[in-house]
RNA sequence: GCCCAGGUGGCGGAAUUGGUAGACGCGCUAGACUCAGAAUCUAGUGUUCGCAAGGACGUGCUGGUUCGACUCCAGUCCUGGGCACCA
């Protein structure tokens, strides 16, 4: 706890000054939150006459803990910058929403039976909350639900775009099937082959779901990445997930039969070297290639592959697997037979699931075939086979007609035989996939979809959107095969409008991405119930050129948006061919957790467990161990409240005697009892000094953990402001020629940072303002006014105070930000280091235009400078101008 | 294993194109005000030697380039993040 809170701060300032002069955030923010709401002082419009500016925030999943201090950074990050851009005229769209499927909800709904609709818009309503009272100036009239059937009617619209174009499809695919949730999951739900949530177990199935041809756009969205203002690091995620490599498909003849294996390879110049090929365990020509010989031992590694977790495949590492499966395939360079093996470092999903291997120059083929014996052939000079795998570049060797061609030639020389022959193509392959669409669940898009008994499928009418979701009130899933919606009949059972034909709706829901793939393009139109949007208002409104939000959304979401966007480009609906222009990402503010660990593995309340610090364990694999018994042990977590503090400050338990704790920084999470809510936070100090001490804590993409040890200093300083300006006496005017430079030097510096959005280093030199601009003066109007607006992005409830307290009515929302006095800004005598051989020794004041010679003889006239030059002639006197002068002896 | 980002006082962090390292804030020390404490204000605060003047050292580590390196180059260690048999 810290010493000074604002509300004693306040009384015992009271004794001192007037009362009205105390500085009090709650009054003051209170006051000046009513005043945005009530004035709607935030809300844009369409204006073509002025500029505009689309700051975006990653909109957030409202979830039931409600905001942590974590969150605003960007939120407060993206504020700060809108409000500096009202005042350089600019018309800001600044919008917030709710991203509001998910599955916590639903799963909240198991639990309760309270439906997911009443939980979500009660989580909204703490959200809104939260965000109104850091003072966020969002044009709250746009504010916008995913759920909310409005634009759920417009996200099966985009739905139906895809599909018309055949980007949406249906197929059978192994899905993560996790019975105790009773849903599909997605891949980076699961961790580990447990779900992410609860951690049940998950089985792959096989089940009919929607998919979205992504893949058919993998070249622009590799391509487009180039134009966009991002992180380097965000791209290079993106370009990897995307995963483009070129190559060539080659058909491989199977021996005695009509079938042929196609592989992919980026080596083709390398095929006279592949001696055998392997095909995933999934593939489908296993079962038919197989021998009855081989059959046995193959149907095992096929079932044991199965049921091996992608995990454990992985940790298997170098030690490869695999069974022959007896057929042989022929060579179509060399019409060499080589044997057919399946495997599963073979992976069924990349690629055509099956390779040749070229033992000579791939490590894997390599490992394989050391260890099963198969032949490696060189084909490639540069390395020595016999002792490793050359993977370089080389000249081609055995090769037949490619001998002697380096090889980028002997690529090319291959791929031009294999098409003149027929046996294969140059192509290109991506390691991204199409994009599984459907997830098992009730609280989500319902497709706008009719299946009709013939097996086809037939969109709902434009004019029936949207599909709305039944009513349910049993939420528990059954364990089966099924998704919740499957058990409404009377929801499921329909019939086409237009033949009065039976139909059955789609039981499955699109997953939460949906709704924040499009989200971006709502919020420029958001109250339109004609069409999704008005020309009009997106030509004005696109790009969104300032998007901020988390790295974890690096790939996924930032893809899907991006892909959706590029369709709607397709369509002709938007213009353009990007959604986000330039990309920021606030790094994590992280909590401090104390962990030890015990042996009371099943939570039972009543055991008497025994207590490890985590000095004594350590991690295997999966487990925690204790070291000295072996024993699986599981960890515990103190809240920062519940420590107890050694002399020496180390951490320890409140209880247990002398059990030392681990200081862990972690994500802020309920589990780890290291959530700090902003609500506190605002309690003790406001919002002005969170908002402030956010950005002052470091740089926007810097994550660190949270510590309100910085707070009180940036309470002081909007306190020193707030006396500044409400006690004093203004001198009129710009105040002495000191007072007048020090202003412009800070308009030009809060200006400059924040263009370059380096919010910390313009609040340290408002700080450096507001400490001398009264030393030996009087504080002037005029550079009281220009600071007043300069602390509007960052503080802005005191700024409005403070600016209706200098005599104005309205809102200084949309005053002109400051503009520095240019003729300020040139100092007559500067100030120069002087260095004797790269050393500081003196400096010296010189007239600011003094010539080259003129600051020379100045420099080596001083005192300091002679006894360090010990009576030697200078070699060399490099001037360099403004900064300093270095005498070379 | 591969790729990326980053290592600066007791702490969070500043530092244009290579040009006075440590702005600003926290903490700490001393002083003013006070019966006293809190708050507020003022001064000091990288380490080290020195009474001082003034030195020496100093941006993870080892070298290099340069009149001059937190900044550029090579190597190395550590921390954080991403990817992970992608043919």
């Amino acid at each position: 706890m810290l010493a000074g809170s604002p509300t004693v701060d306040a009384g015992r300032a009271a004794r001192h000054f007037p009362a009205a002069m105390a500085y009090e955030p709650k009054t003051i923010e209170a006051r000046w939150q009513r005043y945005w709401l009530e004035n709607e002082t935030f809300r844009c419009e369409v204006d073509p006459s002025r500029p505009k500016y689309y700051v975006l925030d990653m909109f957030p999943y409202p979830s039931g803990q409600g905001l942590h201090v974590g969150h605003p950074k960007g939120y407060i990050s993206t504020d700060a910058i809108a409000r500096y851009k009202r005042m350089r005229g600019f018309n800001v769209l600044h919008p917030m929403g709710w991203d509001a499927f998910g599955l916590p909800a639903e799963q909240h709904a198991v639990e309760t039976g309270t439906h997911p609709a009443i939980t979500t818009q009660r989580n909204i309503d703490t959200y809104r909350r939260q965000l109104r009272s850091l003072g966020l100036s969002y044009d709250w009239s746009r504010e916008i639900d995913t759920t909310d059937p409005r634009y759920v009617r417009w996200t099966q619209w985009i739905f139906q775009k895809l599909h018309e174009r055949g980007l949406a499809y249906e197929a059978e695919v192994a899905v993560n099937w996790c019975s105790a949730l009773g849903t599909v999951l997605a891949n980076e739900e699961v961790i580990d082959g447990k779900s992410e949530r609860g951690g049940h177990p998950v089985v792959r199935m096989p089940m009919r779901q929607w998919m979205l041809r992504i893949t058919e756009y993998a070249e622009r969205l590799l391509a487009d990445l180039d134009d966009l203002d991002w992180p380097e690091r965000i791209k290079r995620m993106q370009v990897e997930w995307i995963g483009r490599s070129e190559g060539a498909r080659v058909s491989f003849p199977i021996v005695d039969g009509d079938k042929t294996i196609e592989v992919f390879t980026t080596r083709p110049d390398t095929l006279f070297g592949a001696t055998y090929m392997v095909l995933a365990p999934e593939h489908p020509l296993v079962q038919k290639l197989t021998t009855e010989a081989q059959r046995g031992e193959v149907e095992a590694y096929v079932a044991e592959a199965a049921r091996k977790s992608d995990r454990l495949r992985m940790a298997e590492g170098d030690d490869k697997t695999g069974v022959f499966t007896g057929a042989f395939a022929i060579n179509p360079v060399n019409d060499a037979r080589i044997p057919v093996w399946i495997a599963d470092y073979v992976l069924a999903t990349y690629g055509t699931g099956a390779i040749m291997a070229v033992p000579g120059h791939d490590e894997r083929d390599y490992a394989f075939a050391t260890k099963f014996d198969l032949p490696i052939l060189e084909v490639v000079a540069g390395g020595n086979v016999a002792e490793a795998a050359f993977t370089g570049h080389g000249t081609a060797v055995n090769s037949g007609f490619l001998d002697r061609l380096p090889t980028q030639e002997a690529k090319t020389r291959m791929n031009a035989w294999l098409e003149d022959q027929g046996k294969g193509e140059a192509t290109i392959n991506y390691k991204l996939r199409d994009w599984l669409f459907s997830r098992q669940r009730y609280w989500g898009e319902p497709f706008p979809v009719m299946h009709l008994e013939d097996g086809t499928i037939k969109l709902v009418p434009e004019d029936q959107l949207p599909v709305t979701l039944p009513e349910l009130d049993d939420w528990a899933p059954t364990g089966e095969f099924e998704t919740p919606l499957s058990r409404v009949p009377e929801w499921i059972e329909t019939s086409d409008p237009a033949t009065g034909a039976k139909a059955r709706r789609d039981p499955n829901t699109m997953p939460q991405w949906a709704g924040s793939c499009w989200y971006y393009l709502r919020f420029c139109d958001p109250r339109n119930d004609a069409e999704a949007w008005s020309q009009e208002a997106l030509d004005y409104w696109m790009p969104v050129d300032l998007y901020v939000g988390g790295a974890e959304h690096a790939v996924l979401h930032l893809l899907y948006a991006r892909f959706w966007h590029k369709v709607l480009y397709d369509c002709g609906l938007v213009s353009t061919k990007e959604p986000f222009q330039k990309l920021l990402n606030p790094g994590m503010i992280l909590g401090y957790a104390y962990r030890y660990y015990d042996d009371n593995l099943s939570d039972d309340p009543d055991a008497r467990p025994h207590a490890y610090p985590s000095s004594a364990v350590r991690i295997d694999g999966e487990t925690a161990v204790a070291m000295a018994t072996g024993e699986e042990v599981k960890a515990r977590w103190l809240m920062q409240d519940a420590v107890r503090w050694s002399e020496d400050h180390e951490p320890l338990h409140p209880t247990l005697d002398d059990l030392p704790l681990e200081e862990v920084t972690e994500k802020m999470s309920k589990s780890r009892g290291n959530v700090v809510s902003p609500d506190d936070v605002i309690d003790e100090f406001g919002a002005d000094a969170m908002r402030l001490y956010e950005l002052f804590m470091g740089p926007l993409e810097k994550g660190a953990p949270w510590s309100t040890d910085g707070i009180p200093g940036c309470f002081r300083f909007l306190q020193r402001a707030y006396r500044l300006v409400m006690e004093e006496e203004l001198a009129p005017g710009d105040g002495t020629q000191e007072q007048a430079r020090l202003t412009a030097k800070t308009i030009a510096g809060v200006t400059k940072d924040m263009e370059a959005i380096q919010p910390n280093t313009a609040i340290s030199k408002l700080m450096v303002w507001s400490r001398d601009i009264s030393r030996d003066a009087p504080a002037p109007r005029a550079g009281t006014l220009a600071f007043v607006k300069m602390l509007a992005p960052f503080a802005p409830h005191l700024a409005e105070e403070l600016w209706s307290h200098l005599g104005h009515t309205d809102s200084l929302t949309y005053e002109s930000w400051p503009e520095a006095d240019a003729s300020q800004l040139i100092e007559d005598t500067i100030t120069l280091a002087v260095q004797v051989n790269g050393k500081r020794r003196d400096e010296i004041q010189v007239p600011a235009d003094s010539d080259e010679a003129a600051v020379r003889s100045a420099a080596l006239a001083s005192e300091s400078v002679r006894r360090h030059m010990d009576g030697k002639e200078p070699r060399k006197v490099i001037v360099v101008p403004g900064r300093l002068v270095n005498i070379v002896v």
